[in-house]
DNA sequence: TCATCTTTGACTAATATTGACTATTATTAT
DNA sequence: ATAATAATAGTCAATATTAGTCAAAGATGA
């Protein structure tokens, strides 16, 4: 079975709760001692499952009355987002964040399964197969962003 | 029957649960010291038993909670036409051949357009843009072979 | 004997967990 | 109003927990 880090089951439970609702709103806090985690961890669970590459935005504020919420976007339903999304990928972009990208055109029915599948194993490190690794990473953002505009104006 | 070395025995152990199960999910050293070996020995076997032209798909997270995955697909019919494309393409291929190879999948009801569109975006002299010619058409081979690879099986 | 396959372990890479310290915002006291 | 304090969230680096790579050594078999 997996998911047996606390990382992953946290992950599952917001993305749960995100099921049903538009958004959600938490106190890092209280997410934290409900897992029996410290709060930053939080912070580790948002930052590399609820990126924009995975088709989240987030925003927060501290002190009294503090909360993190995160909500749920399609990355190319909006040209905003997708723009953004563009942005961020640059020229560079590791298999992890480009998988992710996949997984949320996926999610978003903008790519079924099969296509899904293509596309990541064109993007694969053990595809590219270059020895230096920025090399890599800037041919897989190419490639990435040449599919997100080619989606684009085919919808 | 004779020399059973321990890797055969590993490989038997696994194929025995993927006998009634679609995959299975292993903690590496788990499985080193159920058979009294050094973890990189799983490795070995499942790079040299379990590869996707015997019909295994292998993933794997490191970390906490980390695994390795095995998965039994069922391989297509028409393997052997995807071998013999694979072995025309080699290590390089032009743009246009390129294009010639994803025009007759979609001729041959390999690739739909839809898919054969992506895969033309992916392996585009612009998307790749590498200064180098020979890099390029030599990306270009990778990337094809392999989705001509993932096109073995269904998943 | 030679070539290939197997076994081993040192080193590397990726991911997760923790906690000390910092930054921001709200509330309370003066 | 302003300053002090409380109540949040953020950052970052150290450590822990996995899996991956690679090459040397050992075993096997033609």
């Amino acid at each position: 079975m997996q998911s047996q880090n606390i990382s992953d089951i946290i992950e599952k439970y917001l993305k749960s709760i995100l099921a049903d609702a538009e958004h959600v709103e938490i106190r890092r806090s209280e997410i934290a001692d409900l897992f029996n985690v410290v709060p930053s961890q939080i912070n580790y669970v948002i930052k590399t499952r609820f990126t924009i590459q995975n088709g989240y935005l987030v925003e927060s504020k501290r002190g009294g009355g503090g909360y993190i919420r995160i909500e749920k976007v399609n990355l190319v339903d909006d040209a905003d987002v997708l723009d953004t999304l563009i942005q961020v990928i640059g020229d560079s972009i590791t298999q992890r964040d480009a998988y992710a990208v996949v997984q949320s055109l996926y999610e978003d029915d903008v790519l079924n399964r099969r296509e899904a599948q293509l596309i990541l194993v064109a993007i694969d490190r053990s595809t590219l197969d270059v020895a230096d690794r920025s090399l890599e990473n800037s041919l897989r953002a190419r490639i990435i962003i040449g599919i997100l505009n080619h989606l684009r104006y085919e919808s």
